[in-house]
RNA sequence: GGUCCGUUCGUCUAGGGGUUAGGACACGUCCCUUUCACGGAUGAAACACGGGUUCGAUUCCCGUACGGACUACCA
């Protein structure tokens, strides 16, 4: 029975590689008929930030990827928050130090950070433990002295050198690291929490996690890890490791960072966040306008494609077709072109009914009253050229209120006394044909246009600029439909009226 | 600096000992359309470098270069 999970830390808002992250321990687990659980890190008490946890459940909403256990879910093996676990981590932290795999040690931050200063490269290890302040050095008896007496301490991994730790990945394959260069970790911080490392191995054992997919910035103390789970006397049953590739600031070096949103201004959350700063504010996905379904399957591409030419997929499709061993190895640049693209594609796929609702929030926020089916049929018009759902009101707002603006240049070449007179003579005709539709509508004014001896190109991209303000749109018979006899002519008229006529 | 991971068109990637190295995004051209898009067609565009192994390497091995992550009582 696969059990995988996604563990994030509430220190904010939810990056947008902890979403990929967390869709891959998704698709794994529902295409293994598995268990797909959300727990929360929050065992750095001082980076807590209050809110976070609900945005990262709100964002797994959004885009679709819900827990079947975890903080906000339930489930046999919680609780799912770190925090309320603590004692759960000392209990064990204290019997690894009863094995012998760790120990006390009671070196102040100060002392070290001072010793980091005067040493180049100073580590805590097997070559520096015996001169620093731990129960390795000072005896069991005088060790409890001082904890009973309420001296600080933390928990330390004893590490012994001399042995090669394989870690059989399922990305990478065979890694190796050698113990003597991996440091003493602290387990144990001194307010009684637990570090990542050991919180990390406790509850993937206690929750029965089977593979544990995570970003590669986890490879390189995964030996650590390993260690862990040695210690514990529970080898027999750690989980499978598959390190992901990092995601990649769209142009120049480095993973990309929360920072990068404002940098190029791009969305790089799922969902907008308001921080304490306008600086530590940011624009979400959601909010910019893109479809979950879009967001989902460009992540699912960003260091995953399960073969072959074909590059659009359903989460459905994604579930039936992930796997593990098609996962790139090397870092994947963010290109948010790409994303743009895809939110296009699953806009045009959605049938209108369903796209007017989702657009109907913004009209309405607007102050724009329509019908569903007034909306749907604006929607079918607009749809093949918006990028983003609010374009559908930023710009196809002339389907909702008068044309704001007309393209000035546009109109002074077209527009001169001649052509004012046919103009006026075909909003009279216009105002009385009927059935005011599209196809019939066209081929009445075509004809219209024939008997005045004036050519297409004259009057058509006049009635355009009449009815949307500029050269850009849909076909002008449709949108003249859709508006309706009523605004139609009255927007002929305002163009008229513009031109003193 | 040390440890570990990586490297196919600009980007995301397919492929894999013998291929005209495929697709998508972006870009160019053309068609459709008396608009803009969409759509269709088409073009330019890649196996980092050097050694091996091999009849033959982009593919396997080793180096080099470059990139990345980690190197906290953060995750």
């Amino acid at each position: 029975m696969v059990r995988v999970r996604f563990a994030p830390s509430p220190t904010g808002a939810l990056h947008i590689g902890g979403v990929r992250t967390a869709l891959y321990n998704y698709l794994f687990a529902r295409q293994q008929g598995g268990t797909f659980i959300l727990r929360i890190e929050d065992t750095d008490q001082g980076r807590y930030v209050p809110g976070a946890e609900d945005y990262i459940i709100e964002a797994l909403r959004w885009v679709g990827l819900l827990p079947d256990e975890g903080v906000g879910f339930g489930g046999p093996d919680g609780p799912y928050r770190q925090s309320d676990r603590k004692e759960i981590y000392q209990k064990h932290a204290h019997e690894l130090v009863e094995r012998g795999h760790a120990y006390y040690a009671f070196d102040t931050p100060e002392a070290l950070d001072a010793r980091r200063q005067a040493e180049e490269h100073f580590t805590y290890n097997h070559l520096t433990r015996n001169g620093l302040s731990n129960s390795l050095v000072l005896g069991e008896t005088e060790s409890k002295r001082r904890i009973e007496a309420g001296e600080p301490f933390v928990v330390r991994l004893k590490v012994q050198p001399g042995r090669s730790i394989h870690i059989q990945d399922l990305i990478r394959g065979d890694v190796v690291f050698e113990s003597s260069e991996l440091d003493d970790k602290v387990l144990l911080k001194a307010d009684g929490m637990p570090t990542y490392h050991l919180a990390n191995i406790v509850d993937d054992h206690l929750m029965r996690i089977t593979h544990v997919i995570r970003g590669e910035e986890w490879l390189p103390s995964t030996a650590h890890h390993v260690l862990l789970y040695e210690g514990f006397g529970w080898d027999a049953t750690m989980p499978r490791f598959s390190h992901l590739p990092l995601i990649m600031k769209p142009v120049g070096n480095g993973k990309l960072s929360k920072r990068d949103g404002a940098k190029f201004g791009i969305p790089v959350f799922p969902l907008s966040w308001k921080g304490e700063t306008a600086e530590d504010s940011f624009e979400g996905f959601r909010e910019a306008g893109f479809l979950p379904e879009a967001v989902i399957n460009f992540l699912a591409l960003l260091g995953w494609h399960p073969g072959g030419d074909e590059d659009v997929f359903s989460l459905e499709q994604l579930i039936q077709l992930f796997s593990i061993e098609h996962i790139g190895k090397g870092g994947a640049r963010f290109d948010y072109e790409k994303a743009k693209s895809f939110n296009q594609k699953y806009i045009h796929a959605m049938d209108n009914e369903a796209l007017a609702k989702l657009v109907r929030p913004l009209a309405e926020a607007k102050g724009y009253q329509v019908s569903d089916e007034y909306l749907s049929k604006a929607v079918s018009l607009m749809k093949e050229r918006v990028t983003f759902l609010p374009d559908f009101v930023q710009t196809g707002y002339y389907f909702f209120e008068p044309v704001r603006e007309y393209d000035e240049e546009a109109l002074q070449k077209r527009w001169n006394g001649d052509i004012a007179l046919v103009f006026a003579e075909l909003t009279k005709k216009m105002a009385i044909f009927e059935p005011f539709k599209a196809v019939e509508l066209e081929e009445a004014v075509k004809v219209f246009i024939q008997e005045k001896g004036v050519k297409p190109g004259e009057i058509l991209p006049l009635l355009r600029i009449a009815l949307v303000g500029t050269m850009k749109g849909p076909a002008v018979f449709e949108t003249a439909e859709v508006l309706g006899r009523e605004e139609t002519i009255a927007r002929l008229n305002a163009l008229m009226l513009k031109c003193n006529v």
